[in-house]
DNA sequence: CAATGAAATATTGGATACGATCGTACAAGA
DNA sequence: TCTTGTACGATCGTATCCAATATTTCATTG
């Protein structure tokens, strides 16, 4: 069980933050798919050494964002239609397994939890930046899995989402799918309020697979386009 | 596509070199669940510096086989019975799903290659050695999954196996057990080289089911045992 | 002029050294 | 006796420096 209150002035390693620094770019488009890596050159960059840097990059190729060769370096992994579909399938099947689990194990306090995640994303919404919309997407999906008590199902959840993080940004961004995708959260909710967990699990799956069919058409045009 | 011919004095690199070493103690049960791994320690023993070992530890976390915490080192992670239970539903869920796309998929060159690896499991068996057999186990397992051009999920569920490797000759030490799981091999063979997906799929299910709930019945007998 | 091979350069991998952080033992006060 | 503060040691995180490897450039040769 992780500590209740986090800290107030977490104290981040530096290796974490070049992480998230590197992951920004690379979610944000700043790196595309099959840019090089320089370690040196991110090092001088944030004004720190080399070894944080190469640390960061190890955990980025666990998530799957890049891909390390020895002594060549890191290369900003190249998402094709197929990945998507293999990501996408992959969650397809964990998801509504999962919820399903955590339904039957849940509080009300976890039922709490769901509302204060969906209200944050509504909220975003408003405001509009895609970035913080989709941490806050991710954290719904979160907090309706959380209770299920697998942590090691989340952890690979987390990896896939990670990697298809970058291009949730096609699905996400537009806002028309915006509304939609919110609809589909409340609906969602609604049926995990209740305690179906059959029906939680099929409106969960088809909103997972409505995204992922839009990615996947988006990223075949684009693959078609050259 | 990876080169054909691999090179015959391959250079591993130290890092790889200390992850292989740490994995194997862990696995062989010298470094048992909570175990503090002190990074100059196995710096000292191997004759390296503290780097690699840092960062083989932190593929190891990737893994799944310790967890990390920030200054306070690295822990061999332990595995209860509510993780074998999270890590294999996780498995019955991706793949007999993998083995039908796989089976949809694969060429007479394929079916050869998991018939090699049954062959190699086959005479492991003879031989006896612990190791060895979990190796082509999984070497058997991915031959069959392989044809499906799923790289993400394949990825998924190397990490999945590897946290679980330790607790498997749990499982496939037992003569009998061995035998059985022999057995079921051959008749998922049989039914993979007629190309039969359903059933393929309903048999591998079943043999990964029957696995995991002998080494989750052992392990809940370990805890209630104390 | 194309192809091959060798030297130069750039980039990554690893070792050593230093500073920061955490856990613990122990002393002082309530 | 229990709590709180402090000093110490152990361990980890990071910077700097050196070694090994890959890539590129350029000369040489058929």
């Amino acid at each position: 069980m992780p500590p209740t209150v986090k800290p107030l002035l977490q104290r981040q390693t530096v290796t974490a933050m070049v992480a998230e620094y590197i992951a920004a770019k690379i979610v944000g488009g700043e790196y595309p798919g099959g840019h090089q890596i320089r370690q040196e050159a991110i090092a001088a960059e944030l004004g720190v050494s080399r070894i944080p840097v190469r640390e960061a990059l190890l955990q980025l190729e666990a998530e799957g964002l890049v891909v390390i060769r020895t002594h060549r370096g890191a290369v900003v992994s190249d998402l094709s239609a197929d990945d998507a579909i293999d990501l996408f399938d992959a969650r397809l099947l964990l998801e509504p397994f999962l919820v399903k689990k955590a339904i039957a194990r849940m509080s009300n306090q976890d039922i709490v939890n769901v509302e204060r995640a969906l209200q944050d994303y509504e909220a975003a919404i408003a405001r509009g930046d895609p970035k913080e919309l989709s941490r806050l997407n991710w954290a719904f999906h979160t907090a309706l899995l959380e209770p299920s008590m697998r942590p090691r199902s989340m952890a690979v959840l987390q990896t896939l989402y990670s990697s298809a993080d970058r291009y949730l940004r096609l699905q996400i961004e537009p806002l028309k799918a915006q509304t939609k995708a919110l609809q589909e959260h409340r609906d969602i909710f609604e049926a995990y309020r209740l305690r179906d967990a059959v029906e939680t699990s099929r409106l969960l799956k088809k909103h997972v697979a409505d995204a992922a069919e839009e990615i996947v058409s988006q990223l075949k045009r684009g693959e078609a386009a050259g």
